[in-house]
DNA sequence: TTGTAAGCGTTATCAC
DNA sequence: GTGATAACGCTTACAA
């Protein structure tokens, strides 16, 4: 028994103006075939009889369903820590929301789960496109967005990572250099680095672009990789303050590593900014509600959001989009860094 | 070798192994009324021709969109500041993920968006159920959702706030009783609470308890009203500290605000805990981050965003719920709070 | 300008 | 056990 949930249907309306359903929905659309009179009538009468469309049948009848999909890996304690995410989320979420459309979340919980979610929305036809999140080198998902070129797909990450596929990217190389001037500037020569996980793509680029400044710069530099956790960024700074010569600085992937790691200098005895500089990556709340003050590279991760949002509605509505890049970072300086002891 | 488009329907699948289409989707489906022989036929080429339901199709058949709604208030910072969210968002999502449902989320930007959303998920028929955040006193949505008893829903509020919604509660009264009989026992008699917006329910709920339990205690309370941003809790504490004779404990209804209350204490030179002891509600990597860690309420979100899914789960197929409660706080004691100075 | 009817892909109700 | 066939609610040729 198809259950009806007793919905008012373009019937009703029909019925209740006298005309046809197909008027209706002309109507209702607007679209020509109809008088603007039945038209003004129908509509009245639609509104009247508090009609709305059933998603259902139009999603099958246009094969569109007004949805946009978003794969999250599981990982509840990084996704919360990393507002990151939730700003991106929000400004994604708002910008679709002017366009009538949503979004379709769902969790990839086992290792090869995100790229099953992604087969299943393409064979199911559950989302108008989607947004590709945290690729890996090499990453499977690009392949198989390559090969459904009918699934619209748009690439959050570095160009050298997506293989050709829409992609908003961010400038984490020239924030990379940004950063890495700054220190210098500052008088720092040893500098250590508490990074993401290896696989990710952006720590690698970030990687490669730090060897190649710091060489430059003529820094010595050494960088630690980690889970992206608070626990793991405090045993990484444990680590970098019993070297000698300790580095004069560290530069933490997230802001969670550089608050607990701020906490672990504070504990030894470590002062900060006198005997060492922090700074992180993707400010948030954290780095201003700590103290001292957190220096930072920022960016408008909501507005990257909404810009992400605009450009796959564009690929849904048949659209080019080639390699767009966001909103540069900007280097926020405040009381965590400052010129080295001698 | 992958499929082209989802253009397999069951009619291919019933071409190719020569039956009907309603044997098809009865074999499909694990229904009777086919031969275990067929079954297996039938099954196999679904598989090999990489056959998968249309979901508009089934949607609108079955009336079931194995989605689930969720309206996010607009307001990215407040989302990003707080962890509760995302952690929710993680339990929630990956719980109805092992039930093949998607979140469907939405943001309501303006003042009347909310209800407006619910609106039309209930007209659209969008989602199977959806669940109630964030209510504040005599919010509309539950009347309109009484209003609508084919629209499973469950409340994540206190129950005096939900008008016998099926509801998951948090026993904040109780987590308020232990926070302060735990300062009281410390030695503290002159409490501050740095609160939430006052609409919000669970701010309200607090409000009460607070008040009720410092008068049992004979603690001196007073309770400042921010928005929960980091920047409203630090202007609660520069506040808080400038009072004479000057609270000697203080408790923030989040992490961030505790985190930069914490940082102002610090930068006045007010020592925690030994002349201010913190104590924070809603525990996350900040408070552990933080030097000194951070005394904290804290509970499973995690738990919960699971134990909603499961509940909501119930409701969408027929199931009662009445009002069940959550897992119980707990009081994390860390450094950050101490027997108040002489 | 209108109405009729054929999809869209599945599920469910029948006869056979 | 099996296969037509009618829902499900909407869009859209195609007729009238």
């Amino acid at each position: 028994m198809p259950a009806q949930k007793s919905k008012v249907t373009i019937f009703d309306v029909a019925k209740a103006s006298g005309v046809s359903s197909s008027a209706v929905s002309y109507a209702l659309n607007g679209k020509p075939g109809v008088s603007e009179e039945t038209r003004a009538k129908v509509l009245d009468i639609a509104r009247e009889l508090g009609w709305k469309p059933n998603g259902a049948a139009q999603a099958l009848a246009k094969a569109r369903t007004r949805r946009i999909g978003l794969v999250l890996g599981y990982d509840p304690k990084l996704l919360a820590v990393e507002s990151y995410m939730m700003e991106l989320l929000s400004g994604l979420s708002a910008e679709l929301e002017r366009h009538d459309y949503a979004l379709l979340l769902r969790m990839a919980v086992g290792r090869d789960a995100k790229i099953a979610i992604i087969k299943d929305w393409i064979a199911t036809g559950s989302v108008d496109g989607l947004l590709l999140l945290n690729l890996e080198i090499g990453d499977p998902n690009v392949e198989l967005l390559k090969g459904h070129p009918e699934m619209p797909v748009l690439a959050l990450a570095d160009p050298s990572l997506t293989g050709g596929l829409p992609t908003l990217s961010s400038d984490d190389a020239g924030a990379v250099d940004m950063a890495m001037r700054y220190l210098a500037e500052l008088g720092h020569t040893r500098v250590a680095r508490v990074a993401g996980p290896e696989a990710l793509g952006h720590s690698y680029i970030r990687d490669a672009a730090f060897s190649q400044i710091t060489a430059e710069l003529g820094i010595t530099y050494r960088c630690l990789h980690t889970d992206y956790t608070p626990e793991s960024g405090a045993e990484a700074t444990k680590l970098l303050l019993s070297l000698t010569p300790r580095p004069t600085a560290i530069i933490y992937d997230n802001d969670v590593m550089a608050l607990s790691g701020l906490g672990v200098a504070t504990g030894a005895g470590v002062s900060v900014p006198g005997e060492l500089s922090l700074m992180s990556w993707d400010d948030s709340f954290m780095c201003t509600a700590a103290y001292p003050n957190i220096t930072a590279m920022g960016r408008d991760v909501v507005g990257s959001g909404r810009q992400a949002a605009q450009l796959l509605l564009k690929l849904v509505d048949g659209g080019e989009v080639g390699c767009v890049e966001e909103s540069p970072y900007q280097l926020r300086a405040r009381a965590s860094t400052a010129a080295p002891q001698a």
